[in-house]
DNA sequence: GGCGATTTGTCCGTATGTATC
DNA sequence: AGATACATACGGACAAATCGC
């Protein structure tokens, strides 16, 4: 064996040689497999989970059991203002913004929830999950909470920008409060950002009011921290 | 089928174990060695460590190569919000607030810094750090600049509440602009706030300008995302 | 839907290296 | 120098999730 080079462990010196042959797979591209790197690099299998684990936990690879160890996307910065609307703050600075509707239910409201759009407690709310990308990467998962009786404006929204979708029926939204705050992802957000379980979530309450100054919607916003930075401007 | 119960991996259910066991330890002890802790709980020595490594990255051990595994401090949780100036807007929530000075310093402004407070780049930069505590546990540091003519206001700054020291000179500031991401900390960082390395941290950039609209302070502040969420009202 | 093949996850065993006291 | 403690690396075995036939 060679143990000329005792400098480092060598788990570490296979994380970088693994680090450095990423760039020939595609974010999303799936890692041979455990046995088969480990022969290739002539290692214990566990040597080369140990590496991994390295890459894991920088955020490069994501495993799934019985399936494979994907690669995920190099963190990209996109410091951007959004005192409005997500979609169209994003699109003016040139980058291609897309929502996917991922789910769209009626439930009761809690107090809290009430509270803050006027409502009695019990109330039946629509709720909208959203998943938005930019670039064609996954960034944030919003959901928004109106009052059912919204539903109308709402029945046939698909995917895209809220935000112009309500104001084509007649429903301007402005920002009356936010509350940020930043935590790490659970495993279904992790998943549905493509991100490490690891790297922080910022996270952002808001509640809209229209014109007359009544709320409307309430939404929770979680995006990538690494992707995404929140600007304040009086 | 049968799975009324599903059961933990057998090095989670150890971590649940140890982790309700610490109190009992003050923090600065030392473990057991690992393989005491083995035997003590018939599991093999890697199981045992596998178990440690979550209690590793949770933040509540250290380990220290030949000398033993220390457990740290807890951290806790102050759920809360936090409007305008740091120490009034908490203070007047009932908390124990404290600056500590760590820092104090001269330097060039780099291109940005000069650009925000509308200097020359490479003016000299009066940069203070300052460690908050709120009802005595750690929870953000700041760093403050200041174009260096203002030091004679600072001169005599040894902690407490920046805003408030500098209205009592006949300097009043405003926020103008605020910038806010989280990601997690560095070593320097997580010591100084006793928080874990994969917890993550708030981060406010923020431009306050004096009564005139004249940009006089640039800070950035880091907050355990735990203890601390942002609110913005217009 | 079932079943086997593949892939990652967990657990144990053993040996050796290296830092600290 | 010896003992103790954590760190690394190898090996085998089985469990659990996923996928394709």
């Amino acid at each position: 064996m060679d143990l000329s080079r005792q400098e480092l462990p060598l788990y570490r010196e296979l994380a970088e040689r693994l680090r450095g042959e990423l760039h020939r797979f595609a974010p999303g591209d799936y890692l041979p497999g455990e046995l088969s790197l480990a022969a290739r690099f002539a290692v214990n299998r566990h040597t080369l989970r140990r590496a991994l684990d390295e890459l894991v936990r920088e955020g490069r690879l994501l495993r799934q059991k019985g399936k494979g160890t994907q690669v995920l996307a190099q963190p990209m910065i996109y410091p951007m203002q959004a005192g409005s609307a997500y979609t169209a703050s994003l699109s003016a600075q040139g980058h291609g913004v897309e929502a996917v509707l991922l789910d769209r239910r009626v439930r009761p409201a809690s107090d809290t929830e009430a509270r803050h759009l006027q409502l009695d407690p019990g109330s039946p709310l629509l709720e909208l999950d959203t998943l938005r990308l930019i670039d064609e990467q996954p960034v944030s998962l919003i959901r928004h909470r109106y009052c059912a009786s919204r539903e109308p404006l709402l029945a046939d929204y698909r995917g895209g920008s809220l935000r112009s979708h309500l104001a084509a029926r007649g429903l301007t939204l402005s920002r009356a409060y936010s509350l940020i705050g930043a935590r790490l992802p659970d495993s279904e957000e992790a998943q549905r950002l493509l991100m490490p379980r690891h790297a922080p979530l910022l996270t952002v309450l808001t509640l809209s009011q229209d014109l007359a100054g009544r709320p409307v919607e309430l939404s929770y916003s979680t995006s990538r921290a690494d992707c995404f930075e929140y600007q304040v401007a009086p």
